[in-house]
DNA sequence: CTTGAAGCTGTAGTTACTATAGGTTCTATA
DNA sequence: TATAGAACCTATAGTAACTACAGCTTCAAG
């Protein structure tokens, strides 16, 4: 019935993180300073752990360290809105799409360069790639 | 007739990088030392001016620093054949394909909560965004 | 009660640059 | 030729988001 406590390695473990990660977190004031035991060890709590997924589902969606701290700030204010959430969330999508289409052209790039390269039998002065790359 | 020579500011400028990008190349040895002015001032020559390109147009494709050494050495070394090259790009290309799966699971991922989130009219409480991302 | 795992703090390393400080050299104009 | 100011020099520190030590302390199991 009494509350569970986790050391940190239970709590970066669940999260998937490693504890160096947890302290990080703690440096840069996304994760709060939980309670110690006596000897000093860290102890934390349910919120702890919810916070702490928050955060790394955060980042597997690409958000930066600076955005998760706003994030956190709508969810431990009171006074906002769901919207701004949205907005953030779309923003983000936004970026990442555009991630997406530079690494597209980039793609295509690289496999022209590869198809146009008939390999093996070529040396250095003739490869197509080296020619693409390398002579003005 | 002579020699054409370049100051590192006409280097960086011509392959749209900065005079530290120049200095940092160097460092690392991508750029090998040029001749310098008697008062110290590096003084780079046509082959340096194609070499900085090329590393700069690796980069633009996603190559690391170190694929670019690697990139560099079949060049400066005579004994190699465009199949290692070749095998180079296609390698790359398949890890900018992974890079492009990612982020478009993620945008996925994005796009399913702001759909979801009907916005505006909602508290903090009912957002399906932080549903998804606080909640366990 | 002991031993080994886990935790503690603090610092340095990673990638590919960028930025600054404090000084020197080059170049164009007067 | 004198000089002002742009460009250059080296060396160091900062960026993002961790990761990896080193050297010590505490915790948990047997």
């Amino acid at each position: 019935m009494s509350t569970q406590f986790f050391s940190i390695g239970q709590l970066a473990k669940q999260a998937g993180c490693k504890v160096e990660t947890v302290h990080y977190y703690e440096k840069t004031g996304l994760m709060p300073e939980p309670p110690r035991t006596p000897g000093g060890h860290r102890s934390y709590t349910l919120p702890y752990v919810k916070r702490l997924n928050f955060i790394r589902r955060s980042r597997e969606l690409g958000f930066g360290i600076e955005q998760i701290h706003e994030l956190l700030r709508f969810i431990d204010e009171p006074d906002h809105y769901c919207g701004e959430i949205k907005a953030m969330a779309m923003q983000q999508a936004r970026e990442v799409q555009q991630k997406i289409n530079d690494l597209q052209r980039l793609q295509e790039g690289l496999n022209q360069m590869v198809a146009q390269c008939k390999g093996q039998g070529y040396s250095m002065d003739d490869c197509p790639i080296i020619e693409a790359l390398y002579k003005e």
